[in-house]
Parts: C-alpha cells; structure tokens; sequence
RNA sequence: GGGCGGUUAGCUCAGCUGGCCAGAGCACCUCCCUUACAAGGAGGGGGUCAUAGGUUCGAGUCCUAUACCGCCCA
C-alpha cells in the first residue's frame, strides 16, 4: 500500500526536520539573479507561549511565502524573538516573589542574571512551536531584540537620534504606572470608564472677601496646587483674575520639583483650556499631576509640586498626608475640608479612568524626567511613504487611521524604570554634569568595539578581567546556539574574523597592548591591600614610572593620574584609605621604605629599595584588570555614572525590519533584501510597532521597511468574545494541532482569513478541515494505488499535452487552469479565505466528486492505453493541486507528494509552483461535460425523489438534442453509467419516451429512466408541473429585463446576452418539460379508462 | 465628543470596482457502509441580504438617514 491511514501527527513530525536538514529555508544572500521575497516575522515575546493569534499570524506569512519560494523568488522569511521588557520582568519578578525575594533583594545585575537563565527555555519553548506550525523561515538567520547584534544596532541608533538632537531629556508629565513604578508609553494606558464624583471646594480669597468654588474628580492633588484658572471670556469671575487664593489646608512648607520654596497663596489666572461649562468654571491647576494642568502651568509660568512618589503615596509636600496612598489621602483630605466647611458640595460622575496595560494600576499623570523621541521630525517621511503609496496597507482602511494617527503624533517618552532591556547609552560626567552618549563607533578596532558591546550589555565588568572576557567570548550564544559568542560577533554583528580575539593568549596581548591595566595586590579572601600600593603599581604597570624609582618620580607622574588612579580604584576596593601618603615627598618616602621592609601591621613588603631607589615587586601583583576608557566628552573625566533606565521594548522593536538584516554595517544582506517585500502583524500593533518601525526604516536607512503590510484580525471565540485566560475560552493552538494536525489547523486560519473582519473560531470549524485533509489523503490514496498496479509493468506521462484526451479529461484541465488563474490572483491580493476555497472547492467538487468518477471506469476497465491516459492526467493534476495547497498544507502535501511517480524537485517546499497552461484549456469540451454533470444530476434528482435505493440500477434512455452532444454522450457512455447507477443505457436522437418511465431534463437532452414498478404518474406530473412552475417563474423575470428597452440600451452588451442566452435555455427546457407533461397527461387518461 | 468597522440561511462567515434568480462550511431532513474516503456518497429544505428613503435599466453591493453591536482615539 503506499499510502496507509492519515496519521498528522506521524508525518507533520517527519518533516520539518528533513526540510531543516535541507536547508530548504535558507535565503541566498550571494544571488543577484533571481527577485527577492523578504518578509520579516513579527519577533514573538520571549515570555509567553504560542498563542492563536501567533498561529494566525504565522500561518499567513508562511502562506505566501512558501508560494514565493516555490514561484521562485530568493526568499527570506527571518525569525526571531523580542525580549519584552516590562512583561518579562514581570514574571521573572513573580518567580522571586515565590521564592520569597523581591528584585532588589537580588540587586540589578543578579537579578538580570535571573532572567537570562530564564529566558533560554521560554525562547526554546515558543520556537518548537513555531516549527510545529510548520513555519518556513530561516532559523540560520534568527534574531533576539537584546542579541549582541541588536543591542550595538540600539545604542548606534540612540546615539544618531541623540547626536542629531531628535531625542532629549526633560521634566514632562508621563503616565506612571505606581505599581511597576516606571513610565509608561500614551499607547500602554488603557481607558476605562469608571463611576467617579466631582468634590466642589472653596478656595478662599487673600483678601478674605469671599471665596471661589473650584470643581475636581481628584482632591488628593490639591496639595499640589499652583493656581486657579477661569475661562478669560467668563463674565463671572473677570473681576478675580490676577487675585490670589489661599490654598485651604495646607499651612507646611513645600517645595517645588527643582527644590524652591513656594507659599500657600496661589493666583487666579485665566486660560482658554478653562470649559467654562465643566463644574464651578473655575479649575485647581496642578501642573505636576494633571498633563493639561502641565501645559497650563508651562503657559503661565507657575511652579510645579510634585504631592506623591514613585508608588502614588503622599510624599514630603503633602505635609501632613504624607505616606498615605493616594486614595487614603483622597479620604482624608475630603474629610478635613468638610469639617472646616470648605467642601461645597459632591456630585456623581462618570469618567474615563487610565490605567496600565500592563499591571492594571490606575495611571498617575506624574511629573518625571524621561527620554523621549522628537517623533514630529520623524513622521514626516514616514507619512510621505505612505501618503505616495510606496507602502500600501492591506485592507486599505487602516492607511487612514496610520496617517491620523500620524498627523497627530506626539513625542514618545522611551526611558522605562526597569531593570530587564536596553539599558540607556547613556553616561553622566559626575564632575561636570554633562551628558555622554557613547557607542562603539568611537573605535576602530573591531575587537575594541567587541570589548564595548560586552560591557553596554553588562557581559563585562567597566574594569575587567581576562576571564571574564574568555568566560563570555567562548561560551554559547543564546541566539544561535551552535555558535560562541565570539562566533557570533563574527558571523552576524560584525560579518568579519576578529584575530585578536581569537584564543586567551591573543587577547591577553591585545588587552596588554591597547588598555589601561589596572593591577590587583590581594586575593578575593584576604585582607585587602590599601590604596596606596595600588597607585604605586598602577603608575609602574601603565609605565608612567619606571622600573626603578624614587619617591619624587611617583609624585611628579601621580598629580597626572590622581584622579584615575582614584576614580578606578574606588570603583575595586570600595573607600580609599591613605591617600594623604601622596601630599608630600616625605610622607611618601617614609611609606615606601616602610613597605619595603615590612614595617608596617601587616608586614606587607612591596618594594626593594637601595639609596631610596625603589622598585616593585612584581609578584604581589595577584591580577591584572583591564579599564575600558569612558571619559566625559567635556572635562574627560573617568567619573561617569550610567544612566538606570532601560529603553522601550518597541524603541528596539522598532529597528527590527533593517537591525535583522544586520544594520548598522553595511551587510549583504541588507543590500539584497532591504526593503522587505512583506510585514504581516495584527491591527493592535498598528502604532506601537507598524508606525515606528516606519519612522526608523525612513530615518536610518532613507527607505520604507516594508512594501506591503498585511493587517490581520484580532481572534475570537465563536461567540465573538476575546480569548482569555481568565474567561477559560482560549483555543490553544498546539492543543489543536494535537487533535487535528498543524495543516487542518492552518487550512481554517486560512480559510477564515477575510480582509477587515476578526476571526471568530470554534473547533468544530478545525475538525471541518480535517475532513478535507483526509478527503486529500484518501483521493492521493487511490491515485495512488490505482498507480503502482499500472505501473508494475507500464509508464505515465508526464506531459499532458500530446495524449490523446478524454472530454473529461480535457474537462478536468480546463478547470485545474481556472483554479491556477483564479488561486494566484487571489493571493497576490492576499484574499488568504478565496484563495483557500478556491483550492478547496477544485480538489473536493471537481477533482473528487466529479473526475475521479468519471475516471474509475477507464482505469478500472480500460485498455492499457485508457489506464494511462487516464493515470497521467489524474497524476498530472494531483500534483498541481498539491503544489498549490502545500503553501497551506505543507506537511500532508508532501508526504503524498514524495510518493508521486515523478518530480521536478527533490521536496515540495521548492518544487515549482504551478502556472497556467494555455494549451491545456478546452472550452468547448469543458461546456459539454458540464451539460453531461447537469444530465447525471437530473437522474439523480429523478431517483432520490422516487426514492430509489442507490444501489439500484435503471435502464435508462437519453434523447441529446443535437448531433454533437450525442457524440459525446455516447463516448462518455461508461462513465455516465457509474455516474448515475444505469444498468442498461440508450443514447438515441430520435427516440420516443418508453413507456414506464420518468424524465429528468438538462439543457441538451433529456433522460428516460425506466423505474417501472416504481412509477407513479400521478406523482411524476406533479413533480414536472413544479419544475416548470420555476423555470416559468425564471422566465418571467428574465422577460421583465429584456422587455425592458433601457436594459438593452443601457447595460453592457454581454450582460445582455448572457441574459438572452438565459431565456433562451428556459425557454427550451420549459418547452421540454411542457411536452413532458402532455405525454404524462395522455397516458394518465389512457390509464384511467382501462 | 471624533473616527472606523459590522448587521446576509439555525450557527460561523464569503460575496472585490453594482448584472445574483444571493453562496460555502457546520447544523437539519431523506436515502445509502457502492472495492479512495461513513472523517464518506447522492439528493433536499432553509434567507423580503438590520430598517427607511434615494441614485440606477438594474442595489446585498453606491448615497443619505435611523437602530443595534463592536473597536480605536481624545
């Protein structure tokens, strides 16, 4: 047997692996002849699983481009992972938290370590998945939005941004998310609409003649209070403009957010932004927690008081509230005014509440000073490349809301204070406050810039060891685990051998020859050496001094270095004792020969002396570390701290269509496959990722990142609720593939791909296309078997073309190049649910339903010439129809395709796709075996209306119309007889309904089935009588059209045809059935009287 | 408040620039384990395309309102 029962799970398992061993994947770089198709795979997080709308997402790219491979392009499909900043801490964070440790118990550095043992087995877990799907991308070229690749492409893409001053610094009101206790992006707040009340406060007067009533959904921040502002047009308070009030409550002191004293009096001021409708028209002004507030106090100048801290509690400025959470504080503070009469009144309100996505906390519009991208330069090209149409969305109705979206974009706050990402290239000088932006184009040595990266992605030490460097150089790479991360900076980041790293010695050479050495006088264990010896060595090991040398020597070099000296040493040995020894030459020179006889406590000698000339002794030397050099760029201090926040995940995300292909050098990869043809992503990400990924695309590389992008739907469950967790209706896609097969899972995807609609999926629909998966299975199986009979001892054709064809062969070929045409247009329009039906419809409905009918009789009966017409062409179109379903259905394809008797490659994935044969496309023959299918389907009809038991045959008697279709009939005699379960079959022109029997009546002939005792011709009248009533009804309708003078003047001329040819074939079926009905008439009286 | 999308058979949905006497899958009814497939075959029933107007020879498709549902933005 070749082909045994349908079993997913066996074959799907098989064969990712053999096309993985084939490198079937694998983009040619290095080709310059053929075109490029290069999609870049939206980089799943590293935290969760696979979840269906992953599996929808890679099912559509896989889609196309296993058809781009197979047409023949250079295609790219590139993989990778995203490191997902704020919701891998999370669940790390929930990890320690189980064990009892929170993250700073661990401290930054441990607890990133944390996450790097953590997030291997995430990335393995979701990439199987990945593989289980089937997905056809090249995992040679995968990437990690934190690899050392991507990482060098972030700070290189900070610095640009930053040099060119479209990135700064500066106070700004950002939505703080108190319970992560870092800023978060205008796009991660969610807006709730939540029940609420407006609190109606007085603020009484300075000068005591009253008071105003200001309204606010938030009292707590009244502490924070710099002014009142009215609307400038409202009659009823112009009088009070420019008076102040005394803030109520609050009698401390506060400060404002840059430490200036500021009193409780606060002005009264006037302000378009006032909704003299809103409340009272007068509103409280707090410019550190209210974004509007924030612009109104920029306008009028006033001082900012930040009232809360990092976790929304009250802080120092809210005097007595302090330490109370913002709602406490919210009580409490109603409370007190209440009782000093100061609350006028409370009214209920509904509002719009925002909140976190990520940890649901209420957003707390909070004064904090942030990075952000000046994103207004940056959107200019990015609306251009998009308004021209040189990036088109696909459905079209989303380049709309890219481009409002865009019109009205604001800067984009990037700093997040989080400890997991890309931390800010960024150092402070702590001697002159200036702010250094460093990247490792300020070297030129490849192995220098290794060094650099190493160190901005905390692999090393700012003052390090050669272990260190081995440690990491030679250990495996989690992006690509076959490689060291030596291999790794060669093959990928930097695309050339780095000699000087090559081995320990080499580096050591290296370290020795190009580094400041920084010597080490005591063990881990031991009690540490003083700062002293260390200068002394540090300035004999870099060679400021020399072998042998006196105190003044030391002293004459030591001012030059002091601050180095100082700087690298605290950084080692924590405090700095002694230093006072380098004050004066005395002081210095008794030390020295103190340490170079041991008079000290510990007895440490580190020097040999004779006639006050010194000289180390080397072997107190334990280590030697090595300093990377970062000095201020204004003062060049080595006193820099690092800026503690970490980047936006989707600042990274954002450089991933060109950062992938190995920007910033200049790679060939990027030259052949930048732009990418392709993005397939979800309507969620549209402006966190689509929209920056084009502003970086047009900023770094001048070019969009992206020809197409395919927007696809959110999916739901079946009654269009949103999967959740915590609803319990998640369908888990490896749960599915389990039950049904990756490519029934792929094909419903597919199939329920419609442009601009969410997908709502229930199982039953994946247990559907199972069925069609097994109904491929089972068809293959017959050609199959019926094949390896016939072949034993002959041959098929490969070529159609010159055998000499069957109607229904030429039928089935006309229809297989309808299918070709049709499939390739709905898919270069990324119609995925047409180009699925089409598909489904071709190989279930014509090619099973109806060809391999029609065939059974030659192949099982034929002469051997029939059998191998017959077998070629069945093979000849199974293997186009695999070849066009093996885009979604991969893994069943090519298991039946392996077993076909010839192929023109050695796997599916790269086997050609098929393209439409003119030569192969018979009109005429292709009509008359549709009029043949109507025939046998009007028999049918005939037999389940009189209930006929399949299995019982008839005689039956066909009348053609004319000349030619009797031909054909007569030809196709066999088949018709399977067909339509005919014992005896007559074909005549001239014939006369034979007693006994019924009509069945298609366009060209009509049928006379001889169901003698079955017959009831009182029954077979009525039936007739309601055929015709409808095609009357049919013909009416087509009358009232062609009555109808401007129909034929106006509509196209062929729409008129097609509708006169309409009328026509009624006209003549009705005529048929008419005398039908006459026939039955008269025998029905002539029955009567007997 | 601004914008976008949806409303087609019992269910889930196709139906692009108007020519449809409105399709598919599932479900339903009748018959059948016929040597590829009962995960199947044959036949069948089922819709005034949300509502009301309009444009047009012709409207599920275009326009205008209305209702309901959903999403995004402020």
């Amino acid at each position: 047997m070749p082909l045994g029962d349908y079993n997913p799970k066996e074959i799907e398992e098989k064969w990712y692996k053999i096309w993985l061993e084939n490198e079937l994947f694998k983009a040619d770089e290095t080709d310059t002849q053929r075109p490029y198709f290069s999609v870049p795979m939206p980089p799943p997080n590293v935290t969760g699983s696979l979840h269906i709308g992953h599996a929808l997402n890679m099912t559509l790219q896989d889609v196309i481009v296993r058809i781009r491979r197979q047409e023949g392009y250079n295609t790219l499909w590139l993989p990778g992972f995203d490191h997902a900043g704020i919701a891998t801490q999370w669940v790390v964070t929930k990890q320690l938290e189980s064990e009892g440790l929170s993250k700073f118990d661990l401290g930054r550095e441990k607890f990133i370590e944390k996450v790097w043992e953590w997030v291997p087995k995430a990335k393995e877990t979701i990439k199987k998945q990945i593989e289980k799907l089937g997905a056809s991308c090249d995992w040679s070229r995968q990437r990690f939005t934190l690899d050392e690749g991507f990482a060098r492409a972030v700070r290189e893409a900070f610095s640009i941004l930053y040099e060119e001053g479209l990135i700064y610094k500066a106070p700004y009101i950002v939505n703080w998310d108190p319970k992560d206790r870092t800023a978060i992006s205008d796009l991660e707040v969610e807006y709730k609409e939540e029940k609420g009340k407006i609190w109606y406060i007085k603020y009484p007067l300075e000068d005591g003649t009253g008071h105003i009533v200001v309204a606010t959904t938030r009292p707590e921040t009244m502490l924070g209070d710099t002014a009142v502002a009215v609307n400038p047009q409202d009659e009823r308070y112009k009088d009070l403009i420019g008076k102040k009030v005394k803030l109520p409550l609050v009698d401390w002191k506060r400060k404002t957010w840059d430490s200036k004293g500021i009193q409780n009096l606060i002005p009264i001021i006037a302000d378009d932004y006032v909704d003299a409708s809103f409340g009272t028209g007068a509103v409280k002004i707090t410019p550190a927690h209210d974004p509007n507030d924030f612009e109104v106090g920029q306008r009028h100048n006033l001082p900012i008081v930040v009232v809360m801290d990092e976790e929304a509690k009250m802080n120092e400025n809210a005097g007595k509230y302090q330490g109370l959470d913002r709602y406490e504080a919210r009580k409490k503070i109603v409370q007190d005014l209440e009782e000093l009469g100061l609350l006028e009144k409370v009214e209920e309100h509904i509002h719009n509440v925002g909140h976190s996505q990520r940890s649901g906390a209420v957003v707390e519009p909070y004064l904090s000073i942030q990075w952000f991208v000046k994103t207004k330069e940056l959107a200019k090209k990015a609306i251009e490349v998009v308004e021209k149409g040189e990036i088109s969305f696909i459905p079209e109705n989303w380049k709309k809301i890219y481009l409002n979206w865009m019109y009205e974009i604001k800067d984009w706050c990037i700093s997040r204070q989080i400890w997991w990402g890309h931390r800010i290239p960024v150092w402070y000088c702590q001697d002159c406050q200036n702010t250094n932006v460093f990247s490792d184009k300020m070297y030129d040595s490849l192995a220098k810039k290794v060094i650099f990266n190493m160190y901005g992605d905390t692999r090393i030490s700012q003052i390090f060891s050669l272990k260190e460097i081995t440690d990491y150089l030679f250990s495996k790479n989690f992006t690509h685990e076959e490689k060291t991360n030596l291999q790794f900076y060669e093959t990928v980041v930097f695309k050339k051998q780095i000699p000087e790293l090559q081995d320990e010695a080499h580096i050591k050479t290296f370290l020795e020859g190009n580094y400041i050495k920084v010597p080490i006088l005591s063990k881990d264990n031991e009690e540490i050496v003083g700062f002293a010896p260390h200068a002394i060595f540090f300035l004999y090991k870099n060679g400021y001094i020399g072998n042998s040398f006196t105190a003044k020597d030391i002293l004459d070099v030591y001012k030059t270095y002091e601050k180095d000296i100082k700087f690298i040493y605290s950084q080692l040995l924590g405090n700095l004792k002694k230093e006072e020894i380098f004050n004066d030459l005395k002081t210095l020179e008794n030390w020295l020969i103190d340490h170079a006889y041991g008079n000290c406590e510990v007895g440490k000698i580190f020097f040999t002396e004779t006639d006050k000339v010194f000289s180390v002794i080397e072997d107190n030397i334990v280590e030697t570390k090595y300093l990377i050099e970062l000095r201020c760029k204004n003062c060049n201090s080595l006193n820099l701290n690092q800026d503690k926040d970490v980047l936006d995940t989707w600042f990274s995300s954002g450089l991933w269509a060109f950062g992938t292909l190995g920007w910033p050098e200049k790679t060939l990869d990027l030259e052949r496959f930048y732009p990418t043809s392709l993005l397939v992503t979800g309507f969620d990400i549209i402006f966190f990722w689509v929209a920056r990924m084009i502003m970086m695309g047009m900023h770094f590389m001048n070019e969009k990142p992206f020809k197409d992008v395919y927007i696809h739907a959110l999916v739901r469950d079946e009654k269009g609720e949103k999967m959740s967790k915590t609803k319990g209706n998640v369908i888990d896609p490896l749960d599915m593939i389990e039950a049904y097969g990756a490519d029934a899972l792929r094909f419903t995807l597919t199939a329920l791909a419609a442009q601009g609609r969410d997908i709502r999926l229930s199982e039953k629909r994946i247990e559907g296309y199972k069925h069609f998966a097994n109904k491929i299975w089972n068809a293959s199986k017959f050609v199959l078997t019926n094949l390896e009979n016939f072949m034993v001892n002959s041959s098929i054709y490969q070529s159609v073309k010159d055998l000499d064809l069957s109607y229904e062969d030429k039928w089935i070929l006309t229809k297989l190049q309808n299918t070709i045409n049709k499939a390739k247009e709905s898919i270069n329009s990324y119609k995925y649910n047409e180009y699925a039906s089409i598909l489904y419809d071709f190989f279930w409905h014509e090619y099973c339903d109806w060809y391999l009918e029609f065939i059974k009789e030659r192949v099982y009966k034929g002469s051997d010439k029939d059998k191998q017409i017959a077998l070629s062409v069945l093979v000849y179109v199974l293997d186009k129809s695999l070849k066009m379903l093996h885009s979604i259905m991969p893994f069943i394809t090519e298991e039946i395709w392996q077993k076909l008797p010839y192929k023109d490659a050695d796997f599916l994935p790269i086997a050609k796709y098929p393209q439409e044969e003119k030569e192969l496309i018979f009109e005429k023959e292709t009509y008359l075996v549709e009029m043949i299918k109507e025939l046998i389907t009007s028999i049918r009809t005939v037999r389940a209306d009189f209930n006929i038991e399949p299995s019982r045959k008839l005689n039956v008697y066909i009348k053609p119309s004319d000349d030619e279709f009797e031909k054909v009939l007569q030809k196709l005699q066999n088949g018709i007889k399977l067909l339509a379960k005919i014992d005896e079959l007559v074909i005549d022109k001239n014939m006369e309904r034979p007693p006994n029997t019924v009509v069945a009546i298609s366009k060209l002939a009509e049928a006379y089935i001889d169901i003698s005792d079955a017959v009831d011709i009182e029954k077979e009248l009525q039936r007739q009588e309601k055929l015709l009533n409808d095609i009357q009804k049919s013909m009416s309708i087509s009358e009232k059209k062609l009555s109808n003078e401007n129909f034929i003047k106006k509509a196209p001329t062929e729409v008129v045809e097609k509708e006169k040819n309409l009328y026509k074939d009624l006209k003549e079926k009705a005529q048929r059935i008419k005398s039908a009905i006459e026939n039955l008439k008269s025998i029905f009286s002539g029955k009567g009287e007997k």
